[in-house]
DNA sequence: GAAATCACGGCCGGATTCCGGCCACATCTG
DNA sequence: CAGATGTGGCCGGAATCCGGCCGTGATTTC
């Protein structure tokens, strides 16, 4: 009978009722020693289950639910709403722990709990429905996000090893001045006192980070905002495409929606999209979906490129003809 | 680190995301051994909780949607990361009502408000310093998503009209299924009782949905999950494509490496493939990665559609010459 | 049909945890 | 003040747990 799991779930099922109960009376109802339930409760409490008690006689032990954290008075589409933030910051998430996309994982099946009673239902309803793809793929330490920004409010100098993209691993010092979203990933907008430029760092690559006691002075950012500096694609390595395609803005942007593209509309049947690519062949289906007249205004290496596949696709397939 | 009843509520709330598991993942999100972790599932159905599980390459551990789970609380990382989602999820959004954007927005002030004094600075401190990059992209409609979720419990046939590619609006009666996020995008994937045929609809694109009265009877999904189907395309009527390529079957299996595909060489140079593609798009990028000659052999559609696409590629190309 | 993947569960020995009992103490009610 | 009731330290014996090992069986892939 020492199943302490099976105790644990049993008392939460019992105080969940809303009911108060005395010591004595859990113990019996769990079959063990008042003492082995009293160490249960403690063990309750651990888990972040708030157990209200209270001594002398008509004492109790009572499960509060949400006295540290109220029930949210959200309404149907903000809990909507925030079950799909949450699924939506899962995606990409890895399996290592301490990552915000493995807590917004966590998150997803819990929210019922601060939720009132009347939409606990509803949000059940709703993440029974729905389903969420996972690539693997790198992790953003939680920690590593609440460190930059204390670091960011208070113009602290961070330091870190940083892997590159070969893997190269380098030490940096920089003035981080702010953490951008972008595409499920996280990334850092700093200025590196080591290059004496702006750069932009991926969050997940970052190592041993560190605060140290210099304070920076505030510096004129490079762009409008750190999210524009981003994609503008000073985060070197990748290739700035800028295509003309003889398409409506509405169908370019849907096309290119899982790249990086900014679109524009030059008339009602032309657009203008600059996109960022790691290679010009990561173009060809979207592209394709289009199938619109296009032109690659820069740069002429992906000009070239295109031409010349172009050519290798259309000079070969006539050449041979079959049934079936 | 013994601490079963800590495991087997993290087990709970990690496998209530509706994901599924290998066994190797969770023990590793568990940090405990395979074995332990066999042990605490086993625990797990043997305190009631269904989790269904399946051997062989693509196993997994899930729990069974729908089943009861005692109430789970947030720890500081969840909280943190809703606040985080939310921001994300908020950003970028229209001003529009009804839009998930505009309520994720009001989620946030009062997900903010709620949080423990030591949980506020954190999140205050982070949103100052980030900055996020969401699309604008099409709204999904907040109601759209709770709606289906909410016929999908119920089994209740729905219609809609639907925007297609390309932009044709059909009329549509649709047993659904289950709602996939993928990619930053949702997904209903339903069973059209107009085509008889399983369909996976994108939700932004869904107009005018109602709810009826009619109810379905349950019908065995044609994948393990709504999401694998959904990446494995069997969504549409796949085609088989034969091509001829001027390149050694190594270099061309490795560049179908996530397609479909049998391979096999003509000679040290030229190697014939085929490949199950959902449309021709698809075989663009591969075949850029391998820039050598190609022939289609069948169909003669999808010929022709490389041929013209080639055209178009190459037709227009060289009319503009700019140098930058 | 062969190979690889992955869940399953028995067994073992050593490490860890758990339990009940006992006790001094804090709190609250009447 | 007296009694009821929650709190938590300590102890020693008992129960549980864990990781590793290994053979089994289901299932998919090639």
């Amino acid at each position: 009978m020492a199943d302490v799991t099976g105790r644990i779930l049993a008392l939460l099922t019992t105080l969940q009722s809303g009911r108060s109960f005395t010591g004595e009376e859990l113990a019996a109802r769990l079959d063990v020693s008042p003492r082995t339930l009293r160490r249960d409760v403690e063990r309750l409490r651990g888990y972040g289950y708030p157990v209200s008690t209270r001594p002398g006689p008509g004492g109790h032990y009572r499960l509060v639910a949400g006295s540290a954290v109220p029930p949210l008075v959200f309404d149907d589409d903000e809990a909507t709403a925030t079950l799909l933030a949450l699924a939506a910051m899962a995606t990409g998430g890895s399996a290592e722990g301490g990552t915000v996309e493995e807590a917004a994982t966590r998150a997803y099946g819990k929210v019922d709990q601060y939720l009132p009673a009347r939409l606990r239902h509803r949000a059940a309803r709703l993440r029974e429905s729905l389903e969420s793809t996972t690539p693997p793929g790198p992790g953003t330490a939680a920690g590593n996000l609440a460190v930059l920004a204390d670091a960011v409010r208070d113009r602290r100098i961070v330091a870190f090893d940083y892997r590159g993209r070969t893997g190269r691993a380098s030490s940096r010092r920089v003035e981080p001045h702010r953490q951008v979203h972008h595409r499920s990933r996280w990334y850092l907008l700093a200025w590196d006192t080591g290059r004496g430029d702006w750069r932009v760092f991926r969050t997940d690559r970052v190592d041993g980070l560190r605060t140290t006691h210099d304070v920076y002075a505030p510096r004129p950012l490079p762009a409008d905002t750190a999210a524009e500096y981003l994609r503008r694609g000073l985060d070197k390595e990748r290739t700035r495409v800028v295509l003309t395609v003889a398409a409506p803005a509405a169908a370019v942007a849907d096309a290119f929606a899982e790249h990086d593209a900014e679109v524009g509309a030059l008339t009602g049947e032309r657009s203008r999209v600059a996109v960022m690519v790691d290679t010009w062949q990561w173009l060809l289906t979207p592209l394709a979906f289009l199938d619109a007249e296009v032109t690659v205004q820069e740069p002429e290496g992906v000009r070239a490129a295109l031409e010349g596949f172009a050519g290798r696709l259309a000079g070969k397939a006539p050449v041979v003809r079959q049934r079936s």
